[in-house]
DNA sequence: ATAAAGTCTATAGATTTGGTAGACTATTAT
DNA sequence: ATAATAGTCTACCAAATCTATAGACTTTAT
């Protein structure tokens, strides 16, 4: 399961996808449109900036927007962002890899290569996941019914 | 991440189907083999056996041993069995479904309809994953090197 | 100046994780 | 019978992580 710091921002970075070129979006309006705490999305938020994801503007008329094209931004990187690794193991993770304490051999583990496929198809997946592919999938959802 | 007990449910599970027909092993063996503390090890052998996975045997000459076939027990019960549910969100499981607070319309979710997708490919994956396949992937990586 | 809005530091309760200790019960060999 | 073997049950605990909250501080537009 994600947590709710990766909700939380998936969440805020789809509502600022949406409002795209309506300029800065003030915290509190995500905070209280996306029913998330408002000092724990500051957080969030800052740590999206740090990450190069979005933006900011400081005093009056300030906020945050996207820095970052809304199909360039996919939940892999931001699910890596605030949980780390997707994967089950820390041994078929490419950038946090360790080995496993109680493995005899990494090379031949058969346990390793499922949880490595595993892995693999859903990186592909959340990479495609872009925030234009969810509001289009909301939109087709929505004409749907 | 799965945790270090699903981790280690696993391995002792792969190490009991590697001597399937060789009567009960004991708990002590598994810890030392498998390296996993010895009295961790005993709660989750006492899990997989409250799930129908494991049976044992008390007193001289006990020990436990698989109650079910080794292409039946697979990754995905095991996980969750321990960890819970395999889905990113609470709203795309089954058996421990839960709407999302934050959530406004969970029909027409983009969000949710990514992970859905992503959590039956998942679930597909590790259905597969008995522990006969875990030592087949195995053999042929041992056949290869 | 002043109000608005993001930034930074610190703290804290709740839950989960990973593990230990020790008494108790059932079984088997002698 | 009884001693040794081996699983079972209950309780506990330290560390880490998660989910926040509080408040002081800085920057900017008007």
């Amino acid at each position: 399961m994600i947590s709710k710091k990766t909700k939380y921002a998936i969440n805020a970075l789809v509502f600022l996808a949406k409002r795209e070129g309506q300029g800065p979006i003030v915290i509190s309006e995500i905070a209280e449109k996306e029913h998330i705490p408002r000092k724990f999305l500051e957080s969030i938020l800052l740590n999206l900036k740090k990450a190069g994801i979005l933006a900011s503007k400081k005093g009056k008329g300030g906020g945050y927007y996207l820095l970052q094209n809304p199909d360039e931004i996919n939940l892999a990187d931001v699910m890596r962002l605030f949980d780390g690794p997707i994967a089950f193991l820390p041994c078929v993770t490419y950038k946090y890899y360790e080995r496993c304490e109680e493995c005899k051999d990494e090379e031949t583990c058969g346990i390793r290569d499922v949880f490595f496929e595993v892995k693999k198809k859903t990186v592909e997946l959340l990479k495609k996941a872009s925030l234009s592919e969810i509001i289009k999938r909301e939109n087709r959802l929505i004409s749907l019914l």
